[in-house]
DNA sequence: GAGCACACTTAGAACTCTGACT
DNA sequence: AGTCAGAGTTCTAAGTGTGCTC
């Protein structure tokens, strides 16, 4: 996003300035003998760091080719796209948005302070409840004293309800497109809400400067809260972060202020940040009714702004709240991190809406920036943030019908994709010889997109953000060539930090002319300068657009994680396998992408002491199996035994009771042995499921990535609920593919 | 074609809630 | 009833990519 303006880092400017000029240029890259040894694969899954992971860890694609159905415009039955001329479904059509099917509302506390609010109807704890069942997860609770009727009345519910909001769903997806640009014809809605406004400290809590009490002016003291509150957090030991925070804070003080206050060291937040612990700590604290009047105030809020009306559906907004101040937390080593975060006002906001809407009102007293009427964009509202000067927009949630649109769109390019993919990866293949070395940079970059599912690697400034690369700019000391590596030949060594700082290493073959090329590459530069000097992503993009339109670097990654999913729940999903072990599968399907997109997350702080309990449950059971085991044979021997005895006594009344009672006896012991192993089974699955989840994150590849269609048919399948890997707000956002795809259905 | 502005998607961390277990 | 881990949700930073201006 925007590094615009701003200052700019003096010794990237004129990096970029060499680079940009180097760009234009029009050099003959070295001859350099090749030769193709391998065949083109793609894409190339990382090893990863925790543990082998056999089952996913190569998925080599083969793509099939398929007569695909290219078409955006949807040619796949009840994909048929009629706008009712822009028409009322009007009145309860509400989406997704009655009242009780949203259980999302829970919203945090962060405005607790304006829970003074009336309250409002909202959703009885029953209600909730049901709502919750509807999840779908344990219909039936083992909550005693429910009778069958309640159970049943449950259910019934359950059903209504789900066929309710089925029934009030808009089914935009069978509706025509609006033309180009245009992403709405009417928008209403009641503006973002604004944080609380600062309540000063009470009098008994105080700040001091070299161990005397300092009354800090308002402006003062609102910001030295925020630095307080942190205390905990390994931002505050930073140095970056706390010269940052001074100097910002210095500016906030009053002059008095500034003259005194020169030193952080000296000063002492520790009552401010008592209070805030202390506060944090009543909250959890609180009785039922308190939490539950913070509850129903937050959900006052949700209901007065939390939604809007889009060509007259009721659509949810993403995030209708307005960022409160606070102390920036960039990722990694961000130069800006501790600076202030400034609180907006509504004199900040520019308000986007229909002419003929009800215009939101700003909060009293105020006014707002400006109040525009565009409908070629979709966003609400938006302000521009002080740290980077990059603009800031309240949009809708994932689940609305502007973001389902754009999502299936993505999918379909990238299903195009595949019906090129081939002719492209041999143009590429073929452009490793081109006589110009700007042909060739963008040939090894786009194997490397292809192979490795990299992110183009826009373009940054120095200074504005911490230092993190993409493919295209990719530096000479993030690469190291090896002729030969733990018996490969031609690998690379990838170490460097992507998007939010996050570590990408990797060793990878590569073909030989790829090698050759890197060589070259690199040939009279040093560590820090650019590995593809020619290269940028606009031009990257530029060529890709041309090979097919809609293409770019980040369809990549799409089609990728997409057809790896596709390969690898073929691979490994067995049709008679029970219900755990198809959703491990489809856990480590799911994990092959998240390896080959590099979606990495820090291990749970209670990793290894979970870990350790569900062992322990594991043994336990154990053990009750091998006793149950015992009983079971003991049991068996004493049936038998009695059995003998009856014939011995030629089938008297008490021998054919006592032969039925050990009789019964062993099938209660038989049906414990298989409960036990049953439970032990999913116990152990779990564990499996859990270790090779330790440092990998599967959420972002499955909402952003994969296609849904495909999991949804594989569900379909194999007889596997979709709820089991999509919770509500997933089926909430997929609803268009969990409606449209059938079983057949091929990405 | 460089530089910027803008709009949008993608990302992991932090926070909150729920329900299993004791 | 209380505790706690894991699931779900929110938050907002950090990317991508396009189109406009000079």
């Amino acid at each position: 996003m925007g590094r615009q303006k701003g200052a700019k880092g003096e010794g990237k400017a004129k990096q970029k300035a060499t680079k940009q000029k180097r760009l234009s240029g029009n050099d003959s890259a070295g001859a350099v003998g090749d030769e193709n040894k391998n065949s083109m694969s793609s894409p190339q899954v990382k090893t990863p760091k925790t543990e082998p992971l056999k089952s996913a860890s190569s998925p080599r694609e083969s793509v099939k080719q398929g007569p695909e159905n290219d078409d955006f415009a949807a040619k796949k039955k009840g994909l048929k796209r009629k706008r009712i001329k822009d028409e009322p479904t009007e009145g309860p059509s509400h989406s997704t948005a009655t009242p009780t099917s949203k259980k999302k509302n829970k919203r945090n506390g962060q405005e607790e302070e304006t829970a003074g609010e009336p309250q409002r109807k909202k959703p009885t704890k029953r209600e909730g409840k049901v709502a919750k069942k509807e999840e779908g997860e344990h219909p039936v609770s083992k909550k005693p004293k429910k009778t069958k009727e309640e159970i049943t009345e449950a259910r019934l519910l359950k059903i209504k309800l789900k066929e309710e909001e089925e029934r009030s769903r808009w089914r935009w997806w069978e509706e025509e497109k609006y033309e180009d640009g245009v992403k709405w014809k009417f928008l209403e809605h009641n503006g973002p809400f604004f944080p609380p406004k600062y309540e000063p400290l009470p009098d008994n809590v105080n700040f001091y400067y070299a161990g005397k009490k300092v009354k800090l002016s308002l402006a003062a003291e609102e910001v030295g809260l925020f630095f307080a509150q942190m205390l905990d957090h390994d931002y505050t030991t930073k140095k970056v972060f706390r010269e940052n925070f001074f100097t910002d804070w210095r500016k906030e003080m009053s002059d008095e202020e500034r003259m005194l206050i020169k030193d952080l060291d000296k000063c002492d937040f520790k009552e401010l940040h008592a209070m805030h612990t202390a506060k944090v700590e009543a909250r959890k604290l609180m009785t039922k009714e308190g939490k539950l009047a913070v509850k129903e105030a937050n959900q006052k809020i949700v209901d007065d702004f939390g939604y809007c009306l889009l060509d007259h559906h009721r659509e949810r907004i993403g995030n209708f709240k307005i960022e409160p101040p606070g102390l920036f937390r960039g990722r990694g080593e961000h130069p800006k991190q501790g600076m202030l975060k400034k609180r907006i006002q509504p004199e900040h906001v520019i308000i986007n809406c229909s002419k003929e809407s009800r215009i939101p009102v700003a909060p009293a007293g105020h006014h707002w920036k400006m109040v525009r009427h565009d409908n070629t964009v979709t966003w609400l509202a938006s302000w521009t943030e002080n740290i980077q000067g990059s603009i800031k927009y309240i949009m809708l949630n994932a689940n609305s019908k502007l973001k389902g649109e754009k999502d299936w769109e993505k999918y379909e390019i990238a299903r195009k994709l595949k019906s090129c993919v081939d002719n492209i990866r041999y143009q590429y293949t073929q452009d490793l010889k081109s006589k110009q070395m700007k042909t060739r940079q963008r040939a090894v970059a786009l194997y490397f997109i292809d192979k490795l599912a990299l992110r183009a690697g826009n373009e940054k400034e120095e200074g504005e953000s911490a230092d993190t690369v993409g493919c295209c700019s990719l530096r000479v000391e993030h690469i190291t060539l090896h002729e030969k590596l733990d018996g490969n030949e031609c690998v690379v060594e990838f170490d460097f930090l992507g998007k939010d700082s996050i570590r990408y290493y990797n060793k990878v073959p590569v073909i030989s002319k790829v090698f050759k090329n890197l060589r070259l590459f690199l040939e009279n530069k040093s560590p820090g300068d650019d590995l593809f000097d020619r290269l940028s992503t606009t031009l990257m993009n530029k060529h890709l657009s041309s090979l097919m339109p809609g293409l770019s670097a980040k369809v990549f990654r799409t089609y990728n994680a997409s057809i790896t999913l596709q390969q690898q729940l073929k691979e490994l999903t067995n049709k008679s396998d029970n219900m755990p072990a198809k959703l491990l599968s489809y856990n480590r399907a799911n994990r092959a992408v998240a390896i080959l997109c590099n979606h990495q997350r820090a291990p749970p702080k209670t990793f290894d002491q979970s870990m350790a309990n569900l062992q322990a449950k594991i043994d336990a059971r154990k053990e009750q199996l091998s006793l149950a085991k015992t009983e079971l044979k003991q049991a068996k021997k004493e049936a038998k035994t009695e059995v003998k005895t009856e014939a011995k006594n030629k089938g008297s009344p008490d021998s054919k009771l006592q032969t039925s009672v050990s009789q019964r006896l062993v099938e209660r012991k038989k049906a414990a042995v298989q409960r036990y192993e049953e439970q032990l089974l999913k116990m152990e699955v779990q564990a499996t499921d859990r270790e090779e989840n330790k440092q990998i994150a599967l959420g972002t590849s499955k909402l952003n990535y994969l296609d849904p269609r495909i999991s949804v048919a594989w569900c379909n399948n194999n007889v596997v609920p979709v709820d089991k890997i999509y919770n509500k707000s997933q089926r909430d956002k997929f609803a268009w593919a969990i409606d449209m795809t059938e079983a057949d259905f091929e990405f």
